[in-house]
DNA sequence: ACCTGAACACCGTTCAAGT
DNA sequence: ACCTGAACACCGTTCAAGT
């Protein structure tokens, strides 16, 4: 198992993430990669074992980029401002964003982010027991509302496409037909749904 | 655009399947299928446009494998009926569970499962107004818990790795080290987390 | 009506060689 | 120490042909 240069390796993901950022995840290619940053394929390959190293490595850098906990911010500011920052990193980078959910973070970046929401869940209150559970309830949500935001989860079932399915045999859409085709305030709906995860946390 | 067949799609979709189940979703190939159905890789073209419209049948496939309501059951038991089913495909098709997250689905299968959530919401007393924002909220909980659990996203951080990080400047961390390594009852978690979330929707 | 065969333009990755 | 060139074993998909 030889040792990797380390080098180069910020100039690849950056190439590898606009790759991704500007013809998609499938456009991802290492010999794409290796194009963009002027060199042939197998060069690469000093630097990250395999694709799949790769893609982790971008992972983190995408990890690396979520805020850091300001001093003096309350316990609810901090998780809100987890909460955006992780939301703008989706619109963002809404290519690589789900390779969140794909990959298990146990690296250092990951670990960090992990820690700031564990202090705030402390902070709040939450009884230490409780503490890793709602923490992956609440990253959980995020990650998969982001995640459905990048992959046009949500927004494809705006449109008219819901409404116009709300005929047939579907008697709840046909009863909510008056809110079902909204443009989806989507900012507004994430800001509510955080409230409401909020009160679960908040102590009685 | 030629008219697909529909005779041999169920079979197609059983062979792809059964390979993902088995081998993983990378070995998921056109060929393997044809294989599998003893057949040339181009006889599948004839059913499914492309590779990306077979996928969107596993996930119709999937999303059919949910249980239909049954009469009489209260809101919570049918919404409760609803989450367990769904993390327990995400237990029998690790492979394939995570499409559902990149695909938006708005085959009438998909419908049908949200006409269910709807009815629920609106028979919990939630506001016509706010069901489909508590669905989304539900459903990206839950397909996101599953999603995460289907790719080892939550037990990675068990077995040790996560508190062999605890030290260095990770002080939350440091503090829960009791709570970061049991072995994860993932049943219980996502009971508890339910509940939580059905405080939510229970009016007050 | 349904399927096959051969071919094309790609992949990730290996190995041995170059400077 | 770092990179290249050629090659291998795959992909999804096209087109024209077979029965």
């Amino acid at each position: 198992m030889r040792k990797l240069k380390t080098e180069r390796q910020p100039e690849i993901l950056d190439a590898a993430l606009a790759i991704a950022d500007e013809h998609g995840l499938d456009a991802l290619t290492m010999r794409a990669v290796a194009e963009r940053i002027g060199v042939t394929p197998m060069a690469i390959y000093g630097y990250f074992r395999n694709k799949n190293e790769l893609l982790d490595g971008l992972v983190g850098r995408l990890l690396t980029s979520l805020p850091q906990a300001l001093p003096g911010e309350s316990w609810d500011q901090r998780l809100g401002a987890f909460a955006w920052a992780t939301r703008r990193l989706a619109r963002d980078h809404p290519g690589v964003f789900p390779l969140l959910f794909a990959r298990p973070s146990v690296t250092p970046d990951a670990v960090a982010v992990v820690d700031l929401i564990y202090q705030a869940l402390i902070d709040a209150g939450v009884p230490d027991a409780d503490v890793p559970r709602i923490e992956r309830l609440i990253t959980t949500f995020v990650l998969g509302f982001a995640t459905s935001e990048a992959n046009g989860r949500f927004s494809a079932s705006g449109d008219g496409i819901r409404s116009r399915r709300a005929r047939g045999d579907f008697p709840a859409h046909q009863r909510l037909l008056a809110h079902l085709d909204s443009p989806a305030d989507l900012d507004a709906e994430f800001a509510a749904d955080l409230a409401d995860l909020v009160r679960i946390i908040r102590p009685v």
